[in-house]
DNA sequence: TACGCTACGTACCGTATCGTACCGACCGCG
DNA sequence: CGCGGTCGGTACGATACGGTACGTAGCGTA
């Protein structure tokens, strides 16, 4: 594991992309449910000072223990936050997807994380400096709310994660994150390959292989070459563990707010 | 599992705690790294409003979707949150002592959360109304603040667990437990029985009895009857995953704080 | 079209862990 | 002092999973 961990992170270092960033249209902001609370006064500012970016596979987003400067309001991208442990090897500790964003640790008046955090399935995003975003959550009230409202979701989400990961299985495990990165992206074909889900899963790639293999005999799922189809979303519901409804539970109005 | 779990939980049914509350006296404020930090007005609130209780083993502080009435800030107890499972299981998913308090679905504008919280070592804390809880947040900014950065610890703690649950073995997680509880109680001896600790660390008893006869064989801890002992701290250190140092340094400045 | 790379499928073995069971040690209580 | 209940130590088979290895299929590129 030590070795392919390393091998993806030296990919990482690779890849230096270069985000065309665009201006923001208000039609977009619909499109996440953080943005969507925004007043006209509001929302006048990120249009002045945010930027609509494309973000590519494993883009950083931020760093641990490094001053955020940015934060990002996915539209149709997912994040990831990603725990790194001393041997090298990283486990998702968290997704982001067009219900939140990726700035927690601003809420809660810190700088900066112990974790990392990139992107998992590219996409678009809305990215403002974070002193706007400061500022618009010290001036809007509704702006506040949504995002308390999403950090609770979202540690209870953690909870319920630190209890999956403990007492279910690869395979049901497997099925809960396809489902659960499905929400954010809506749409059934996610570009993955098993390695990087094994990643994400902390787990190994075999393991995950098989898994892989059962849900797509079953016909809940179709591999093939770094990209995933799902193909019966309820017999995916099924594979899963109590946890994606869990969690689907706790960000229900989010995702719902924003549902196409 | 399942029937030893129901046993557990049975037994809670039959317990009914007279918690004999007592006046809070302005000395035990500093026992408490949140209520440390109150002014001359707020701690007379608290002096007022608030009682000193003695906590149970498993007496309920919480329960899922149930709105919470009370906040309690440990002194010399731990708190547990706990997220149960579909077939019955609890497992862990929050430790709370002398360094913060147990209403953090409060923090963030909830009233109510989906696990449920009990005691976990048995011993004193401050209980306060959760409407003086919010009236102190609101008004006292130092508190709001000590509360964030608690919060944001606390979060990080969530991440930490995710991965470690499932990226290291019983007998790291062992060590680890018995060494985030013992600095919240600043004791070397806790009350707990093995199958009890199984159940916060998500796995069978069996599994804990041998790591912690591993533990006992290599002198580091000394178990008798639902008693355990703490003999060689640093041992223990060397004996637990990195997850305790992470965790340990996100509260570090409220654990020292209080530490006597 | 040939080549090489990436990614998937599969197999094998060692091991941590689970579930279960049983027994002995200790404790509280009568 | 004896008895029942709780708790800890140990054992054992079943199994999920990790780690590794190897073969193959699709895809991009020259």
């Amino acid at each position: 594991m030590a070795e392919s961990t390393s091998r993806i992170a030296s990919g990482n270092e690779m890849k230096k992309h270069s985000t065309s960033d665009r201006p923001v249209s208000l039609a977009s902001f619909h499109q996440n449910a953080i943005l969507t609370v925004l007043g006209d006064a509001a929302a006048a500012a990120v249009l002045k000072r945010g930027a609509l970016v494309t973000l590519a596979l494993r883009q950083r987003i931020y760093e641990p223990e490094q001053t955020i400067v940015d934060v990002y309001f996915p539209l149709d991208c997912v994040l990831s936050v990603v725990a790194r442990m001393l041997d090298g090897s990283e486990i998702e500790v968290g997704t982001i997807g067009r219900e939140g964003m990726s700035a927690f640790p601003l809420l809660m008046g810190a700088s900066a994380t112990a974790n990392s955090c990139y992107c998992q399935v590219r996409g678009t995003a809305i990215r403002i400096p974070a002193e706007v975003f400061h500022s618009l959550a010290a001036s809007e009230p509704a702006f506040r709310q949504v995002l308390d409202r999403y950090l609770q979701a979202y540690v209870n989400m953690l909870g319920q994660l630190a209890a999956c990961n403990r007492l279910h299985s690869i395979y049901e495990r497997c099925a809960r994150w396809l489902l659960m990165t499905r929400d954010r992206v809506d749409v059934d074909r996610l570009p993955l390959t098993q390695e990087f889900l094994a990643m994400m899963l902390g787990t190994g790639r075999s393991g995950v292989a098989i898994a892989a293999a059962t849900l797509q005999n079953a016909g809940f799922i179709k591999y093939a070459h770094g990209t995933i189809d799902i193909v019966d979303r309820a017999g995916l519901e099924s594979a899963a563990c109590e946890c994606y409804e869990v969690a689907r539970d706790q960000f229900g109005g989010l995702l719902r707010s924003v549902t196409r």
